[in-house]
DNA sequence: CCAATACTTCACCATATGGAAAACCATTAT
DNA sequence: ATAATGGTTTTCCATATGGTGAAGTATTGG
């Protein structure tokens, strides 16, 4: 029941900026390089290399050269460990509460009370 | 499909730091005051204030003062809403579920049960 | 009334973040 | 060999973040 989640703040930090997100998100398509990740943003190459960077200490993505090219991979394990914390708070809601219908949901992982 | 997800920057930049996850998990057991909150942390009340306000604006609290003390609730539901997002990155893959490295996971036994 | 309590605001500081620009490798392609 | 492609590194800048200390404002409590 305790904190043993792996680098909630860098990961929470990685998910807070929308090109990061949108990196994400493209990622949960399949790998692809990194410049063509980078096309559809409006900045500069070093300063995408940078949120590429920031994904990648989080653990939320992979990456790995051949030739030129570098390849990027969604490491998807980590965004579903991250996911389970939510599931975790929500179970410290239904303890509290007592309430078996927000309990059985808790455990179910997606229904909430309202 | 599209992000009509409620201010996912403000609420994982909120999310991410270990002060605030603390406020979050504490409040999950019920409404407290401000400086009951503030106790275990070792810092000014200024400080703690600023992520107060941070939780507050990313609408993960809720505060109201009666008389000189001031009161925080959590709000669920605003959780709920950004753990979500990650059902919806997971429908993502399932969909593209014809990924080899998808596939390749799933045989290893890291199986995530969904 | 006076003091303690519970914030609140203010001024300030060190570091981190997100971006730009420019110059610099490597690896293909011609 | 030369040029183009794909990435990398470096330097720099403006702003945001997370913290401090000190002073200020309302409420209680005695």
């Amino acid at each position: 029941m305790e904190n043993h989640y792996p680098a909630l703040d860098s990961v929470f930090h990685a998910l807070a900026d929308p090109t990061r997100r949108a990196v994400v998100q493209r990622l949960g398509q399949g790998p692809t390089t990194v410049s063509d990740l980078a096309r559809p943003f409006p900045m500069g190459l070093p300063a995408f290399l940078k949120h590429l960077g920031v994904l990648e200490s989080a653990g939320l993505i992979d990456t790995q050269k051949a030739g030129r090219t570098r390849t990027c991979t969604l490491q998807r394990d980590r965004l579903a460990q991250v996911s389970s914390w939510f599931d975790d708070q929500r179970a410290q809601w239904a303890y509290r509460y007592d309430n078996l219908d927000t309990l059985l949901s808790a455990l179910g992982g997606h229904g909430h009370d309202h």
